[in-house]
DNA sequence: GTGCATGCAAAGCGTTTGCATAAAC
DNA sequence: GTTTATGCAAACGCTTTGCATGCAC
């Protein structure tokens, strides 16, 4: 068995950037690094603050810029939570489809990939149905549930 | 059959607002007026310019707290669509359940109740699993399909 | 008359852009 | 050596806040 925690080696990265005209970059390498070592969805400013820990002279502007490349060329996947930032995670193909359950007072993330198969199936044939009557080429869709979490439940 | 169109009429805005130790102002009502007016999801500044016709005295600053307060109070339903600016749309009981349709291009919305009985069904279900799972009391849900509408398909 | 609501201007905050320098190739 | 990537500072766009004035009650 693998022991491939990443989703894509160096090697793979740098081909691939390189394939779409991108040059390979220490601080590419450090954002990919930083959400590879993460399992959480890091805003910008979160992925600015550890990669700086590897490379004290990284800029903020290039964590954007970078994670604007990125996510354009699928290497991560970008998300809006509702709390006014970009949040991004490795767009890892071994973990699979997942949703989110998102806590409306501390910001916790759950993702889930329980019951999603029904989920995902339902979702698909909307998507079709939809695309069909309204005449939408579909490409993507957002499923969120918003609540409290147990700790923030329990507190009010 | 009633030819009731508003969601709910002067009367009861301004008892509802008074039973939340709000006052009736001219503000609110136009704000009120202006989304009943309009079946489109309106940004803040949008919201703006549509009262400003009625009431050129009106601030912008006013209309952020205003919708900020008739979201608070459920009289509106508060959307973000990815365009970075906050919709919102009557919350009119007489329209059902809806979910929306996205483009990505020229940010069209379309709200889709077809096909949405099953989704609903589904999304309940799915609700009471997951809340019962990771203690989460669910409040609420987000289900858009993001893609790009006839137009702007056409063109590419 | 009292206290909430308003308008204006200024500040906040995440994000983007212009430009000279530095690094990848 | 050439071209892309970077860092810094400034600009941007939506939204929020401070404060004196105005309006609902």
């Amino acid at each position: 068995m693998m022991n491939e925690k990443k989703c894509c080696s160096k090697g793979a990265l740098h081909g691939r950037l390189k394939g779409c005209g991108y040059r390979m970059t220490l601080a590419r390498q450090a954002v990919m690094d930083v959400l590879s070592d993460s399992k959480e969805h890091l805003s910008a400013e979160e992925i600015f603050n550890l990669a700086r820990k590897k490379n004290p002279d990284i800029g903020l502007t290039t964590i954007y810029r970078t994670t604007e490349i990125l996510s354009s060329q699928g290497f991560l996947h970008k998300f809006d939570f509702g709390d006014k930032r970009a949040r991004f995670e490795l767009a890892d193909s071994s973990k699979g489809h997942h949703h989110h359950l998102v806590c409306t007072v501390c910001n916790k993330i759950i993702d889930y990939d329980d019951f999603i198969d029904e989920e995902v199936k339902l979702l698909n044939e909307t998507q079709a149905k939809l695309g069909k009557k309204y005449n939408f080429k579909i490409e993507n869709h957002l499923i969120q549930f918003y609540g409290k979490c147990a700790q923030c439940a329990g507190g009010e």
